[in-house]
DNA sequence: ATATGTTTTAAACGATCGTTTAAAACTGGA
DNA sequence: TCCAGTTTTAAACGATCGTTTAAAACATAT
């Protein structure tokens, strides 16, 4: 009831808010007073500890993606002296509990700059997601063979990155529910073995596909085109 | 030069144009000034024809779906008596092109809905793409066999349908490249060749998981939970 | 207690939002 | 030509947007 009840700085509280809103209703659709009601701060005080909404936008993702990040080793725990099949387990898992952690925010928020760009953060989650996509292609570069073609590693990055890219926190899911089954947070080691094994079983595939199809000597393979 | 050079009616432009507009730039980032004015149209002429923005909203995304449905059939031409494989092929050739296809805007609508729900396209979408998840489901339960359960067909589901959600028209992918490669619509045969020997790997592998896991004599597979 | 620098606040700014209103323009049949 | 019905238009509505301003409240060191 007293009137500063706040365990934590206004500026904190303000990334906090920010990064769930956004998540929850993309840039375009919350506004400052928005947040600032659910922070209980001042509307003026987006600018001054920001200088603009759109500054506000990029830290919130900076904040959510920071936070995901030290909570969650993208690369599941598994060292780089593992065999790529355990690597890849590794990322997989990785991936799917940050799309089950918490609310997701980090997630939720790449998820609404990919469908609907505002392209204030397009640096910023390529600075920070760039890495990640390149280690996931080494590995896959291994799984595949050294035949394999860029355009190879990246339709298999995709079938293997895309699946949990459509997870949604269960709160959500279940309001209205979407295109991913609802699952418990103890469904986690399950589900990312299904994952896996169904990767890895798909990635075999395509390399018997590739060193079939190219037994010949014209070995244009790796090529950048 | 002259003040009528519309080939269609208002109506239709707006539909038109408010459609790609809301596949871009999602519902609220999109204002009725904006459409109006790319359709050549009075600001009053969205309430008059439509009542209000979100009916507005709801028809365009029908009218896309419904554009994009007679162009290109869900089923990608194969028939029902077909095995399982190819008609597995046939909606992955289909959900492809679909992505590819012109601006892709029924499916850019989706995404944007999906990221970031305004619950207003909700039961339209659930309509219009409930039978199509159905028929998939079927096929893979066929591919899965008798011992798969729901959550094992749902998780196979996400991992077929999932690769084609992320792909990017060509015009929006080069912009700011982001998750999915960049492919020209000739490559629509390979790449559906690469996604469909991909699935039919993994499908088969969770099906040899299934069966070898569950040899004992509690059958409750098929359970509703 | 006074002065200094930081943070918060209320109020107002111009701009744009979605919608409403009523008159103007257009249409095709009597 | 006149008229009923449909469509388009300009103007204005209240509401909310992101931002700015300047004063109030607060904190801290001398």
């Amino acid at each position: 009831m007293t009137q500063q009840s706040h365990t934590t700085g206004t500026r904190e509280r303000l990334l906090q808010v920010a990064s769930e809103l956004f998540a929850e209703k993309g840039y375009a659709g919350v506004s400052i007073s928005e947040i600032t009601g659910n922070a209980e701060a001042n509307k003026a005080a987006v600018n001054y500890h920001f200088g603009s909404k759109e500054k506000l936008y990029q830290e919130a993702w900076r904040h959510a993606h920071e936070r995901i990040t030290e909570q969650i080793p993208p690369d599941g725990g598994v060292s780089e002296d593992r065999p790529p099949e355990q690597r890849l387990r590794g990322r997989i898992h990785s991936g799917l509990q940050r799309a089950m952690h918490g609310d997701a925010i980090e997630f939720r928020i790449m998820r609404n700059e990919m469908a609907n760009p505002t392209g204030l953060l397009h640096q910023v989650i390529e600075d920070t997601i760039g890495p990640l996509r390149k280690a996931t292609q080494n590995i896959l570069a291994e799984l595949l063979g050294p035949k394999a073609t860029d355009m190879d590693i990246q339709l298999c990055e995709l079938c293997v990155v895309s699946p949990w890219l459509h997870f949604k926190h269960h709160k959500h899911a279940t309001k209205h529910k979407g295109l991913a089954p609802v699952i418990d947070e103890d469904m986690l080691e399950p589900v990312a073995d299904h994952f896996t094994a169904y990767a890895l079983a798909g990635i075999r595939q395509i390399r018997e596909r590739i060193e079939s199809n190219t037994d010949s000597g014209d070995s244009n393979s790796r090529s950048k085109a």
